[in-house]
DNA sequence: TATGAATGAGACTTCATTCAT
DNA sequence: AATGAATGAAGTCTCATTCAT
C-alpha cells in the first residue's frame, strides 16, 4: 500500500503501454473488424485492464483510428520507393507495382481493414473511416504525380482515371489474395496491370 | 399502413414472413456488415418479434447466410446476360463489362456483404462467409467459359490468369465507387478495364 | 391439401404420440431435473413438435408428473416381490433387500428424478413434486407393514422408526451408486443393510 | 437499510461485493439447484446489478463452484469434531454421529445442493458438480481414517465398504428429513446408525 | 388428432464506459 | 500513469405457451 512504486517493473510507462494496446487492437481489428474488436479482447490481448486502455484513449474509436494511423506507417514503411527514376514509362510503372504488391503482402493489415470500415454503410461512420480515406487521398494524389511524371501529355481529369483505374486494380488484386489465400500469384498480377495502365495512358495519349 | 386488417395475433404466414426477415436483414447487413446487424434491428425493421425470426432460422449466421443467398439472387437477376453473341470479342467483352457495371449499381448489397464477410479473418468463419465464396466461385467459372469463348487460343492457365484479373479489376472498381459514392463513372472505368483484359489476352496470345 | 390422410404413417395415434413423450421426457428429466427438461428438448427427442406435446399434456407441469408416475411404473414392474413368504426373518429381509437394490439399478430414473424434485426447496412445488412423495408414500405403508409382519412384537412407533431407516439406507445407498458410478457393489451394501434393520429390529424388540 | 450512508455509485470493496454475491447465490441456489438459480435472481437478492457478478464470476458455473465450496466450508464450522478420543468405540461413533447430525440441521446447504448436482446426469456436468464431489472424497477420508483408528483390526476392503455404508446413511437420513420436513427424529435416526455401523464392524472383525 | 407459426418474458453474457483510488 | 470495481444497455438465444388451421 505504501510502498512507492510496485516492484515488478511496469514502472507506468506511458508510450510502451500505448504501444501496446495498439499492438494488439491491430491485430484484432485486422482480423474482426470495427465492431468485432471489444475493448475486453483488447485488454486481454494486451495483459492491461479495459480502464487503462481509456486512459491512453478517450474511447473505442479514438483506438481504431489510432490503429487506422499505426497500419498505414507500418505499410508506408514496407513500401519502399524507388530512389532513382530510370527506364522507360512502362519499366518504372513495373517497378512501382512490385513495390505496391510487396508491401500489400508484407502489411496488409491497413488495406484489410480500411476496406472493411470503407465498405460500411453506417450512418454515423466511425472516425477511423475518415482517418482512412484521408491517407488514402495522400496516396492517390502521390500515384497521380508519378502518373503525370511519366506521360506528361495526358490532361488532369485523364491522369484522375488513369489514376482510378490503377488505384482500382491495386485493391481488386488485394481483396482477391485476402479471399484466396497465397493462391495467387500477386507479382505477376501486379506486373500484368502495370501493364495495363501503360497502355490505357497510350491510348489516352493516342486518341481522345 | 394500408393492410386492410391487422388482427393482433398476426395470421401464421410463414413464407412471407421469411422473406420479410429477409429483406429487413438485407438492407442491414448491407449497411453495417455482419456484426453490426443485431437480431433486435432485423426484429425491429421486419416487425416481427426476435424470437420469431429464430423460428426460421437457426441462429444469427444461418440468417446471413440466406442474406447472402438472397442478394446474390438479386444480384443475377439484376445481370442480364447478352442473348445473341455478335461483334468482335472487344466490342463483346466490352457490352460483358457494361452489364456487370450496371448490375453492380443496381444491386450492390451482395457484393458489399459479401466482400466485407470476406475480408474478415476470424477463426470461425461464418458461413454466410462460405456461401459468398461459393457462389463467387460460380460466378467465376461462367467468366472463365467465356473468355475461353472469345479468346480460345489461350490454354488454360492463361485463362485462369485472365478471369482473376479481369473479377479484380471489377471488385476494384466496385469498392473506389462505394468509397467515394456516386462520383466515379462506373461505365466509363469498366469500359475501360474491358480493353485491358482484351489487351491482355492478345499479349498473351502473341508472347510467352 | 385435400389428401384425406397423410401417407407417410403416423396415422394420428394418440397414445402412440403420448407414449413417445413420455419416453423422450424420462429420458431428459432424469438426466437434467424439473427446470432442465424444455419442452423444446422433448420435442427434439420425441420428433413431435412443441405443440404437439401441449395438446397431450396441459403443461409442463402435468408432462413432469406424468413422467414421474410412468418411471414409478417402470421401477414397480422392475420390483419383483417375493410370492411366498419363507425362510427367517433376516432371510426374508435379505431377499427383499436383494430385490429393491435390482430394480434400482434396472430402473433408476424415478428414483433419481424424484429425489431431484423433492431436494428443490422453491416456494410453488411442482406437481410433479406431489405425485412423488405419494407413490412414495404408498410404498412406505407397502414397507412398514412388511415389517410389522417379521416384527409382530414391535409397535407402531418403533415399525416407523425402523421403516425410516430401512428407506434411508436404501436412498443414500442409491444416491451413493448414481454419484459413483457402478464401482458400489449395491447387492453387498443392500444385503449389509438388511442385517443393520434386522439387527435394530431385534434391538427394539429386546430392549426399551 | 441500516447503511448510514449509500452514494449512488458504491466505494469499490472487491471482496465485500464478492461474499454479498456468493451469500445470495448459496440462498437461491439451495432452494432452487442450479438451473434455477438466475443470475436475475442473484442480482436482484445481493443488490448488485448483473454485470457486477462477472467481474467477480467467470460465468454461472463458476458462481455455483464458489456457492459449493462456500457452503462446504460453512458446514466444516457447523461440525463441530470431538477433541478428546475417550470411551468405548460405539460411544465414540454415537458422539460423532451426533456431530454430523447437528451440521446437517444446521448447515444443509451443502448437502442438498451438492445431491442435487450429484444427481444430475447430464454430458456436460457443470463444474461445481466436480468441486462437490471433491469435497465430498475428502471427508470421505477423514471418514475412514476415524473408523480405521476405531476398529484397528479391520482390513483396508473392510473399511472401504464400511465408510461408504456409513456415509448413504447420512445422505439417506438427510434425504428423508429434507422431504419429510422437521418430522424426522434427525437425532435419534443417527445414533441408530452409528449401532448399525458399529454392529457391522463388529460382524466384519468376527467372520468372514 | 395434430401442427406451423408466433410471441413476450427472461435466460446468460458481453458491451463500452466511468469513477474513485 | 494506471487500475479494480462497477454499471446500464444491449447482445444472442431459449423459454413455456397459445392459437388458427
Amino acid at each position: 500500500m505504501t510502498r512507492p512504486q510496485s516492484p515488478r517493473r511496469k514502472r507506468a510507462n506511458g508510450m510502451e503501454s500505448r504501444q501496446r494496446i495498439i499492438d494488439a487492437a491491430v491485430e484484432i481489428a485486422g482480423e474482426r473488424g470495427y465492431e468485432g474488436t471489444s475493448i475486453a479482447a483488447v485488454s486481454a490481448k494486451c495483459g492491461l485492464p479495459a480502464s487503462s486502455i481509456y486512459w491512453h484513449f478517450k474511447d473505442k474509436d479514438d483506438l481504431i483510428a489510432a490503429v487506422i494511423e499505426r497500419s498505414f506507417d507500418s505499410w508506408l514503411a514496407a513500401l519502399e520507393l524507388p530512389g532513382e527514376e530510370t527506364g522507360t514509362s512502362l519499366e518504372r510503372l513495373t517497378v512501382m507495382a512490385a513495390n505496391v504488391a510487396k508491401s500489400l503482402v508484407d502489411a496488409p493489415d491497413f488495406l484489410r481493414l480500411g476496406l472493411m470500415l470503407a465498405l460500411e454503410r453506417r450512418p454515423t461512420k466511425p472516425r477511423g473511416r475518415t482517418v482512412f480515406l484521408q491517407v488514402r487521398g495522400i496516396a492517390r494524389r502521390k500515384i497521380a504525380e508519378m502518373l503525370q511524371t511519366l506521360f506528361p501529355e495526358l490532361d488532369e481529369p485523364e491522369i484522375h482515371t488513369l489514376t482510378t483505374y490503377a488505384i482500382a486494380g491495386a485493391d481488386g488484386l488485394f481483396v482477391q489474395r485476402e479471399i484466396t489465400g497465397d493462391a495467387v500469384n500477386l507479382m505477376a498480377m501486379f506486373e500484368l496491370h502495370a501493364q495495363s495502365v501503360h497502355e490505357a495512358a497510350r491510348r489516352m495519349a493516342a486518341g481522345a
